[in-house]
DNA sequence: CTTAGACCTGTGTCTAAGACACAGGTCAAG
DNA sequence: CTTGACCTGTGTCTTAGACACAGGTCTAAG
């Protein structure tokens, strides 16, 4: 199989097919043209690559993953310990956005009813320059 | 100033002012020895940056919002035109947070339950690649 | 057999927003 | 004058691929 093969099969790009064989996720043969040549094992390979991906691992995470089983010891408990390290995170980062959000909807719909104002020589736009201080108030 | 006082003075790092100041969002004097001198109007300027930064404008929306107010005019209808694209990408990043964290959370809770199992040919590990499998059943 | 065109390949570069490393410069104390 | 502490600018690194590009491959027509 060729890496555009490989990549629809599963539904992803060539390039993400590539990024992986660069980090030695995946390790096809040479062709003789000197394209790669990527057999069966890379397709169950790159299904795990895929799943762990939608399920929030990182690629290092993966690597390291797969790098654990290819000793021949079980990854769970890596696996484990990894995906509480990345809830972690990804509740952090939800509760930043969740913030974020609520931020830059009240700018939104306060700016709606707020007039122009020409630039000054310490003021940019006093929209965002007084967000802030008007929220204090 | 230089350029750790004026991010000391702001609460940000002297990295980030060189960030802004390489992409010409400040615009220094250059001192005698070669480094690089922030004014008042710089330190006001950084007070813009970091707050629009804080409501979710990238650099690159700061560097356009700047342009169009040096050049006398008014920026609010950009920056009210800027902040309704970020508020729809950041409620979408949003909803895709939500699911993967709650992907990510139910899968944590039933791997508790689950035993290790050793790699195979085909399978690196049983947790994730049965995880979306078990779900639909 | 040859040629044209369509498609595909690997390699290298680019992204956002800074963080980090590092060789060298500056400054105050001794 | 020198030591050491701190500071500077520049250059490289990060994620997870996307994109550009020169050249190779393959199929169909002539």
């Amino acid at each position: 199989m060729k890496v555009a093969e490989l990549a629809k099969s599963l539904g992803t790009t060539a390039d993400s097919v590539r990024y992986y064989t660069r980090l030695g996720l995946l390790k096809p043969a040479k062709s003789v043209n000197g394209y790669k040549s990527y057999s069966n094992k890379e397709v169950s390979r790159l299904k795990f690559i895929l799943s762990a991906r939608n399920l929030g691992f990182s690629v290092a995470d993966i690597k390291e993953i797969i790098n654990e089983s290819e000793d021949g010891k079980s990854a769970c408990p890596l696996v484990r310990s990894l995906i509480k390290e990345r809830l972690e995170e990804t509740e952090k980062q939800f509760q930043a956005m969740l913030a974020l959000r609520g931020k830059m909807s009240s700018a939104l719909s306060r700016w709606e009813e707020m007039e122009d104002k020409a630039p000054t020589a310490n003021m940019v736009c006093h929209l965002i320059e007084n967000f802030e201080q008007i929220k204090k108030a």
